[in-house]
DNA sequence: TCACTTTTGAGGTACGCACATCATTGCTGC
DNA sequence: GCAGCAATGATGTGCGTACCTCAAAAGTGA
């Protein structure tokens, strides 16, 4: 005896196949007591649904949209490839992804992106996006018509999304100052933190992490204000020449978004390449050829390909109005080092 | 019009249902010219079989036989759970999992266990062993009879097995080095080499790696020969005590296998918990317990979760006779610090 | 009790595929 | 040109479920 099927549930509840199916596709008109009939005979067999037969019966395609940002960023695209994949495999399982790259200084044109899809029927969204109202009252719109919404990468908490799959960026945050203390021995206990724009929740997090940790298990180092740059790698050089000149000489470099290869560049100028502690996130061919170089001794780093086969996994648990299986969607927060680098492929 | 099916091929190849039919499961009796057709339209219209309704189709539900050896390891305990999760998960998709416990020192058991397995028409097996010429026999005799071996955790490359799932043991070993040389800091340069037993390949290639990343990147430090335990705590007491007497005070301890709990007790006595580098391998509740405490600095381990459910991946696809996902499968060198370890569930 | 509504039963079709059987076609050598 | 065999076609059944229709039974109120 294989698995139980909707006729051993019949059979044992007393009713017929008809009511059986009325009351696992919660159709009307069937009286409570029945109801609790079926239910009880379910639970006493451990009948589970076959979903393969279920969508299959149901002939429909799973169709979700991923929208992100149109940022130059290399972690963006990694995650764009990553979710390509991701989708290709996905087609044999019934399910259709639709990438959309939105104009990431444009949240109007993402907000209205989101009502088209809204109206093309589409039966989940996942994003990366930061959190404005403008983004919030669309997403929430289009959770009040029965899509679900899952955040990538950076969580939207205002907008109550079905799920958010990325890593605690304050721990990654912890984390990097965990190890930039204890790399730094006996350099120049000054650290300098430098980041594109603190718009983006993410970054912060990051940053309220760092200092935590810095301040309790590392009180002798001191820690500079964050420089942003704003993406130029000319103010990049700026503010890291007059930051040295008005603090002095640094042991440590935190770099909580992208712009390594600016870094690079700048380090290199200042002599400083390969001489000071440098931690960063996400793994990137830019931070990998970096770790690889040995001029950058760690990076934070969340596995894109988990985060693609996740988002997709809980898009398809929602759209099927399935259970999540939080074990296996929990991302777990990286380190790499030159060490334990992923062979390239 | 949605995906294409096995009737789109046939007419766009021009041939029968059941023409397609045999070339897509590879049966008998279909000449060159017409595979060839079939394929072409295959390709053609990107058809892509429907795995679902395939498994549907056959009706068949997968058996595989999991073995785990019957060490009263916390590594292994938690293997098993994260096993048992992932089959109960797995049941939904038509498998079953046994999973089975074989006498660690009785290789002859594991063989004879294996041959019952074989003549009960199984449809995989995943293990985790040391590999012995029995074994190695036993596997060969296994596979001879179609049945696909996966190996866990250790590799067993002389049985020749369908998949290994598990880290690179010698990447973890270069990894434990580099947070060993890093972490030391000014600490006394001399590093203590800890194992319950040099039997295992996985141990013996963690000890390589360590010793290539410290000869190359820290020349400066001194490290021990290896110190076997054989899981006595007794022995650990006395072994420690006269390396320290013979060769001085040390910085760092690294534990390549397990005993972290009686490692514990003798730091303890030694006056030198928290007052050493220690690092160790694999996620378990006492490694968990020591990050937290802070006695351990660093564990090198692999995701049992990701072991259990690629094992069982890989053991379906196989059945399936489909090709693996190279990138899914492979398994992420995990580096835990207290700051990143994984929220208690 | 009768007309009425609500609830239940019986049965069919479809989803995409695997697998089996039997009939038919094409090709080979003689 | 015919036996003999390989290649192909035609057709049916079943996997577990969804969804539909129509008929029958049970329950309701007056």
């Amino acid at each position: 005896m294989g698995r139980p099927t909707v006729t051993d549930i019949a059979r044992e509840a007393g009713v017929s196949l008809a009511t059986v199916d009325r009351v696992l596709n919660a159709r009307p008109g069937v009286r409570a007591k029945t109801i609790a009939a079926v239910t009880e005979a379910v639970a006493r067999l451990g009948y589970v649904r076959d979903m393969a037969a279920a969508n299959l019966a149901r002939g429909r395609t799973t169709r979700v949209a991923i929208l992100l940002p149109d940022t130059e960023s290399q972690f963006v695209q990694t995650l764009q490839d990553a979710l390509e994949e991701a989708a290709a495999l996905a087609t044999s399982a019934r399910m259709r992804v639709d990438l959309h790259r939105y104009p990431a200084s444009d949240m109007h044109a993402l907000a209205a992106l989101l009502a088209d899809l809204a109206a093309g029927g589409i039966s989940g969204v996942a994003l990366m996006a930061p959190e404005t109202p403008v983004l919030r009252d669309a997403l929430r719109a289009l959770q009040a018509a029965g899509v679900p919404v899952v955040a990538m990468v950076s969580d939207l908490p205002n907008s109550a999304p079905a799920h958010f799959v990325g890593i605690d960026s304050h721990a990654a945050g912890r984390t990097a100052a965990m190890l930039m203390g204890r790399f730094l021995g006996a350099k120049t206990p000054r650290v300098m933190v430098i980041a594109q724009s603190m718009l983006l929740r993410d970054s912060i997090e990051r940053r309220r992490g760092f200092d935590a940790v810095m301040l309790r298990d590392f009180p002798g180092i001191e820690v500079g204000q964050t420089l942003e740059t704003h993406g130029a790698p000319e103010t990049l050089r700026q503010v890291m020449r007059l930051s040295l000149e008005s603090s002095g000489p640094v042991g440590g470099i935190y770099l909580l978004g992208s712009g390594h290869r600016a870094l690079a560049q700048v380090l290199s100028e200042l002599g400083l390449l390969g001489r000071v502690v440098t931690i960063g996130h996400e793994l990137t061919p830019h931070t990998t050829a970096a770790l690889r170089a040995g001029w950058m001794d760690a990076v934070i780093a969340q596995n894109v390909g988990h985060i693609a086969r996740s988002t997709l996994r809980v898009l398809q648990a929602k759209a099927d109005q399935q259970p999540i299986n939080e074990s296996q969607e929990r991302l777990r927060l990286e380190i790499i080092l030159r060490e334990n680098l992923p062979p390239s492929p």
